[in-house]
This record gives structure tokens, C-alpha cells and sequence, in this order.
DNA sequence: TAGATTGTTAATCGATTAACAATC
DNA sequence: TAGATTGTTAATCGATTAACAATC
């Protein structure tokens, strides 16, 4: 354990912490790497491997105890705590994630949403959270201590919102725009259109 | 040019594709693997040796012409045609990707959604796309010639939806359901949480 | 021509996997 | 104990990068 730890673990490890989450739900109590492989189509051996970089978790002959290892998966990806999130930008996409009761669920709290739309304004995005004026943001997010910025912004306005989001004091961004946001704290990218267009991809490409 | 292409490169490809568009938009008719590189945030190397895979597009001791290599790219991964959607699942995610506008503009178009809520049929879930009963899914996909399904029901519901469509004759699939479906044809995912948890995983990693 | 930049090779780097000793 | 399965090493595989000859 305590190596240099490879880039590619990250979303495995977050993977395996979603079927754990399953595999409780479902009763099972104990699960060999070989059996988690099976569910997650991967190399047993990979996993292992991944798992031996944070700790010895399982027993020999045995396997992992499914509680114990998710709940010590859950402590390295940082699952246990509330992350306090803003939204920024209320348009169709804005009001998706604002709408998506499992994030709740699982300790994304969304304090409140932004936008620039004086018809906003004061509405409720989704029960519980306002459409507060995107001028009030960056002291929004220092007086809450938000964690997280969700950038849902037209590709335009989403560099402007990131630097203000980071004066803000935020540690972290889930961007939406198709743009290669420039910031020093970690983001992460959901874009539907270049989803897309690497499924096409891949669809040319098998057909030969 | 013409061996076996990295599994990474898909990604890149349609990045660079994006970026390119970009370009062409503002308007620089000759770019460097340089400067194409430090707009992307890589490698020179990387970007020309990618590029081998496909052919030779540039010009020694002068650059790519933007145009040109826009255009090329765009037959190697698929974007010349339009493309025939469905959408499965008329809740807030489906509401979104439908009102999505870029989508019809760089040449996806959703036929119809697809929902079992009778409240939903018959209604508009944006200009245009009619929600139809979920139980005519594989005619209609059949019938239409769709090539693409966007599955966006809830993760109970995923894995027998993917199953129609690919009776259906669909494709690919893109896949907002937090579940790993088991198909014959490619998928795409699109999972939100997961992202979330990448992300705040990155922000403790951080943080040390 | 001289300077610039490609396309491609070969070296490096990093990630995956097989194999097996340790041990439950 | 015998059988099973982990944790870890070492071998393999694949992807990135530096370097440079080709050439515009």
C-alpha cells in the first residue's frame, strides 16, 4: 500500500463503492474479488491490486466482508460528510440535476441555485431551492462554505462563473459547458454532446 | 497509419474535433499540433501521432488547415450524417436532453420519447417530440430506422429498456441510468453521481 | 536557402494481468 | 488439515513522449 497512486483507480474505486452499495441492498455479506469482478467486468487481480494501494480489507480464503468494505471505501473517496453544493445556471439542464432526487440521497445537499434571468429570480427550481441573482454568488458560497459549484451555464459564461466560484472559496467543479474550463481546483466534466459523438464513434467504427 | 488504434484515442479524436470547431468559428484558418496542444492541454506528439492513425493531414513546416482536418476528422468519427434518436424516459433528465438545443443542432434529432406515465402521453415533452407509450418503443425503432437510444429511466427499468432497443435495431446507446447494461451494441454513460463522486474523491485526495 | 513543423520511430512510462506464496 | 482466496511481485501489455529525419 502507500504507493503513487494511478488516475484510473479513481473511477474504479467509485465503482466499487456503487456495487457494494448494491450487493448491501441485497444482502450479501461476504464477496471474493473474483465474484466482484464478475458484476463489474473486470480482472479480479485488478481490483486487488487497486484495493492493496489504501489497505489490507479482505481475509484470506475468505473475502471481503461487503459492510466493512464499503463503508472503508466510502472513508477514502470522502462519502461520509454533507457536501454543500451550488447550482449555477436554472435552464433545462439546471433544473434536471436540481429535480434529481437521488444526489440528496446520497449527501449532495444544493443550497441554492444562480441565475442571471430577472424572471428567475425568486422562484423555486426545485422544492426547497430558490433562484437567487448570479451577482450574489461568490458571497453566497464564501458566507455557506459551499464545497461544490455545478457550472450549468451556456459555454459562454462558463469560465466567468468558474473564477468567481473559485473566489467564492468552492474546492470543486462538476461543469456541463463544452468548454476545458481553466482553474486550479479539480474539475470534473459531464458533456452530453461529446458523449455522443464518441458513441457515433464507436458505432462507425464497428461497422467497419 | 492504419494499425491497431488505442481505445484512448476516441475521446481525444472528438476532442480535437470540438476544438477545431472552435477554431473555425474564430476564424484561424492554419493551426500547429503546438498550439492545437496547448489549447488541449497535451502533447504535441500525442496529437500528430494520433492523427497517423487516420492518415497524413497536415503540411510539413506549416500546420493543419483548420478546415481541413475539421472536415476529415468529422468523416473518421461519424458526424457527416444526421442521426436518428430516441428517447426513452420522460422525467426531468429526458425533459433536459430533449429541450436541449446544441443536440438538433450538430446533427442529433430525437424522433420521439418514450414513457409508461399515462399522464405523459400525448404531451410535448419539448417542441416537437411527442412522449408515445413506452410499449410501442421497439416498433416505432424498427419502423424508423432509429439508430441511437438515450436511455433515461430509472435504474430498475434500464437494463429491460436497453433489451427492446436493441430488438428494436438500435445501435448505440447512451446511458444516464446509474446501472452497467449489458448489451451487444456500444454504450455510452452518463452517470452524475459517479462524477459527483470522482470529483469529491479528487478534493480529499487534495486535501491530503 | 533557412526555419519550421510534420510524420514516425524508438525509448519511456504507466497500467494491467498472471502467478504464487501467504494465510485464513 | 485441505481448499479457497487474499495481497503482492514480476511479467506483460499498451499508451505516451522525445527525438529526429523528411520535407514544405
Amino acid at each position: 500500500m502507500s504507493e503513487k497512486i494511478p488516475r484510473t483507480v479513481s473511477k474504479r474505486l467509485v465503482s466499487y463503492y456503487m456495487c457494494l452499495e448494491k450487493l448491501l441492498d441485497e444482502g450479501v455479506e461476504v464477496i471474493s474479488s473474483e465474484e466482484l469482478a464478475r458484476r463489474l467486468d473486470l480482472k479480479a487481480s485488478q481490483i486487488r491490486k487497486d484495493l492493496s494501494y489504501f489497505g489490507e480489507f479482505g481475509r484470506r480464503g475468505v473475502g471481503y466482508k461487503v459492510e466493512f468494505l464499503y463503508n472503508r471505501i466510502g472513508e477514502i473517496i470522502g462519502v461520509q460528510k454533507e457536501w454543500k453544493i451550488v447550482l449555477v445556471g436554472a435552464g433545462n439542464i439546471g433544473r434536471a440535476i436540481a429535480n434529481y432526487a437521488a444526489m440528496r440521497e446520497k449527501g449532495f445537499k444544493i443550497l441554492a441555485a444562480f441565475d442571471n434571468d430577472p424572471q428567475k429570480l425568486g422562484t423555486e427550481i426545485a422544492p426547497g431551492i430558490l433562484v437567487r441573482d448570479v451577482r450574489e454568488l461568490e458571497d453566497f458560497v464564501r458566507e455557506n462554505n459551499v464545497e461544490i459549484g455545478i457550472v450549468a451555464v451556456p459555454a459562454e459564461a462558463a469560465q466567468e462563473v468558474a473564477e468567481r466560484l473559485e473566489k467564492g472559496g468552492i474546492v470543486g467543479i462538476l461543469n456541463f459547458a463544452p468548454v476545458k474550463l481553466k482553474t486550479t481546483v479539480p474539475v470534473e466534466n459531464v458533456d452530453i454532446t461529446a458523449s455522443l459523438r464518441v458513441l457515433t464513434f464507436e458505432i462507425v467504427r464497428r461497422r467497419g
